[in-house]
DNA sequence: GTCTATAGTCAGATAGAC
DNA sequence: GTCTATCTGACTATAGAC
C-alpha cells in the first residue's frame, strides 16, 4: 500500500516536472504562442489531458515554468545582496560588487543544466519584451523585491547620481542582461563576429560587469 | 479613363498601407502570433483577402511592415556616420559622437507618427529577441551594412579594445536600445519609478548615450 | 491520475464571381 | 483589385471511462 502510494506520488512529480521540462525548452525556442499543448505532451511522454490536469490552463504551465526558476534565483539574489551589505558595514558596497550579486546567480543557473541551464536564461530574457498578457502579469510580482533592495544599494552606491537618472540606469541594465540572455544568437545580428563564444559564460559575465559598471557610474 | 486609373492605383496604394498600418500596431501590442490575419483586415477595413493578394502570405505582410520602416531608418543612419567621419578627417569620430548618428534617427522616427512613431519602435525594439523564423531570417539581412560600418567606425574610436571585446560591447549596446525602444514599461519592471517618464524621449537619448559611451570606453 | 474521444473554436489560405 | 464563401487543418479544453 505504501509502496503504491509512493509510486502514485512520484508519477505524480515525474509528470508534472516532465512537462515543465519539456514546456520551458519549447517555448525558449519557439516562444508561448507559436508552441501547442499537443507538442509539449508528445515530447514529455505524457497525455495531452495531462497540462489541462496538472496546471489547469496552458497560461497556469507558463507560469509555472517561471516560477520554478526564477523565485530561487531572485532568493539567491537577495542573499548575496545582503551579506555584501553586512560584510562592508558602513560602506556602501561597489557598483561592481552590487552587479556581480545580482549577475553571477544567473551564471550559475546558466551552467546547471538540472535548473534549466541556458535553456531558461533564454526563455527568460526574451520574457521581458514579450507583449504576452499572462507574462505581463506575473512578472513583477516575481521581482517586486529584487528592484526594492538593488534600489536602494545602487542608489547607495552612485549617491550623486540624481533619482530619475538611477532608475533609467537600472532599466538599461536590466535591459542589456536581458538581451545578453535572450541568447546572444538571438537575431545573429553580430553574425560576424568570429572571436565571440556564447558558451563563454564567464568571459561574457566579466564583460557585462564591466560595461554596466562604467555605464552606471558614468 | 486616366481618372479611372489613378482612382485604381490609388486605392490599391491605399489598401496596402492601411493593411501594414494596422498590422504594424496590431503586431507591436499583441505580438505576430497573436495577430490574426482577420483582426488586421477589419481593423484595416480591407477584405481578408486582400494580405494574401497584395503580400502572399502572413509571414510576407510581417517582412513588409519591418522593411517600410527599416531601410530607410538605416539609410539615414549611414550617411549621418559617413558625414561624421568626413567632418573628422583624419581624426576618428568619438564614440559619443558615433552613438548619436545611430541613435537620434531612431530617436526621430519615434516622434513621427507619419514614420510608425512609438508604435513602430515598439516592434521593432521587441523583434530583438523574437524567435519567429521569420524575422531571424531577414533581420539580419536588413542590419548588415550598419553592422560593418558601425564596426569599423567604433574599432577607431576605441583602438585599445580587443577585437571580442569590441564585439560583445556592441552586443551590449544594441540590446540596451533594443530594450529601451521596446517600450520602457515593457515589463513594467521598474514600476515604482515615479519621476521617469517614457514619453521623454529627448531625455532618454541623452542617457542612453551617457551610459552607454561609459560602457564603450571602460 | 491517466487515458480516449470529441466538442467547439479559430486560424491561414484560396477558388471563382464580379 | 476586391469580394463572398468556403476549405482544411490546428488549436485548447473537457467529459467521462478506466
Amino acid at each position: 500500500m505504501n509502496a503504491r502510494r509512493r509510486q502514485d506520488l512520484s508519477d505524480n512529480v515525474a509528470t508534472k516536472a516532465r512537462i515543465l521540462d519539456a514546456a520551458e525548452h519549447l517555448f525558449a525556442d519557439r516562444g508561448f504562442d507559436a508552441t501547442s499543448l499537443r507538442t509539449i505532451t508528445t515530447e514529455a511522454n505524457v497525455n495531452l489531458a495531462a497540462v489541462n490536469y496538472h496546471f489547469g490552463t496552458k497560461a497556469g504551465l507558463l507560469e509555472e515554468v517561471f516560477k520554478r526558476r526564477v523565485e530561487p534565483l531572485n532568493e539567491e539574489r537577495l542573499v548575496r545582496l545582503s551579506k555584501l551589505q553586512e560584510e562592508s558595514g558602513a560602506d556602501a558596497p561597489s557598483v561592481e560588487a552590487i552587479l556581480t550579486t545580482f549577475i553571477e546567480p544567473a551564471l550559475r543557473v546558466s551552467r546547471d543544466p538540472a535548473h534549466g541551464g541556458m535553456v531558461f536564461m533564454r526563455l527568460l530574457g526574451r520574457s521581458y519584451a514579450e507583449p504576452n498578457e499572462q507574462i505581463r502579469r506575473f512578472m513583477p510580482e516575481l521581482y517586486r523585491d529584487i528592484e526594492i533592495q538593488y534600489g536602494e544599494a545602487l542608489g547607495a552606491a552612485v549617491p550623486h547620481l540624481a533619482v530619475e537618472d538611477l532608475y533609467w540606469r537600472m532599466h538599461f541594465v536590466v535591459g542589456t542582461i536581458a538581451y545578453t540572455m535572450a541568447g546572444t544568437d538571438a537575431l545573429q545580428l553580430l553574425a560576424s563576429c568570429p572571436y565571440c563564444d556564447p558558451d563563454d559564460v564567464e568571459g561574457i559575465t566579466e564583460r557585462l560587469v564591466t560595461f554596466l559598471s562604467a555605464g552606471m557610474k558614468a
